[in-house]
DNA sequence: TGCCATGACTCAACATGTTGATACAAAGCT
DNA sequence: AGCTTTGTATCAACATGTTGAGTCATGGCA
């Protein structure tokens, strides 16, 4: 089930991006599930066909899926077991972190400097 | 020595943040350091100072300086030893996601997720 | 080979974020 | 008390990001 809050100030590409990529993470939706095209998804979510399509480009950058042209959008294998050991450690950074007391958006932005990230 | 490039995408107050958190956290500015004024620094940049006024609000928020009125702004003590060891967490979860082959800005992403801060 | 459902691309309207000029409030100093 | 220097707040101009409608390119399939 995905809902999209217009309310919210993150955008809907990223709202949906971000359930999808926890549906994958928790296995909801398992490696090779064919995703709903996204002008089904954009018709089902009352969204445009661009804000659906952003979130699959993202999602496939991501190497969370894969497009497979015509034959449409899958959930790719590789990404998911690299996904569970990711989450642990940001886990265990959010855990140090905070036990030092750091701002959480600072916290952010040292991980970005870490990866190499052009700060947003 | 502090550099704004006017043609860089991310906002000169976030390059400014950014540079004197850095030298902060390698002690080019030792704890107790009086930071120049906003007017100062503005003025040696060429930025307005609003600019150098929210970096040093947003510095001010991550605990690493302090304002103190009139008085002027100081390198605050508290902020830069928690500053070293989220730095050293933050390289050893940068270590296990780029070994993992996971995408940087989903990495990112995920420490966003783990720390509860609002996506972008 | 013709069909047609798929994702990718283009572009204008709109929303949000950033900057810079200006005015204000606070507080130490003489 | 008055002056002066500090950071703060306000607001309009500008830059950037996001969306939505429409069009294009691709490739499997009967």
């Amino acid at each position: 089930m995905i809902v999209i809050d217009a309310a919210s100030p993150t955008p809907p590409y990223e709202q949906l991006r971000a359930q999808l990529a926890r549906q994958i993470q928790d296995r909801s939706l398992a490696v090779g599930t064919r995703l709903p095209t996204i002008r089904r998804l954009a018709a089902d979510l009352s969204l445009a066909v661009n804000t659906v399509a952003r979130a699959y480009r993202e999602l496939e950058e991501a190497g969370l899926i894969e497009t497979r042209g015509r034959a449409g959008s899958f959930v790719s294998a590789a990404g998911v077991q690299a996904l569970d050991r990711a989450h642990s450690a940001a886990r265990d950074y959010a855990a140090v972190v905070t036990s030092v007391g750091i701002d959480p958006a600072e916290a952010v932005r040292i991980v970005e400097a870490a990866l190499g990230v052009r700060q947003r």
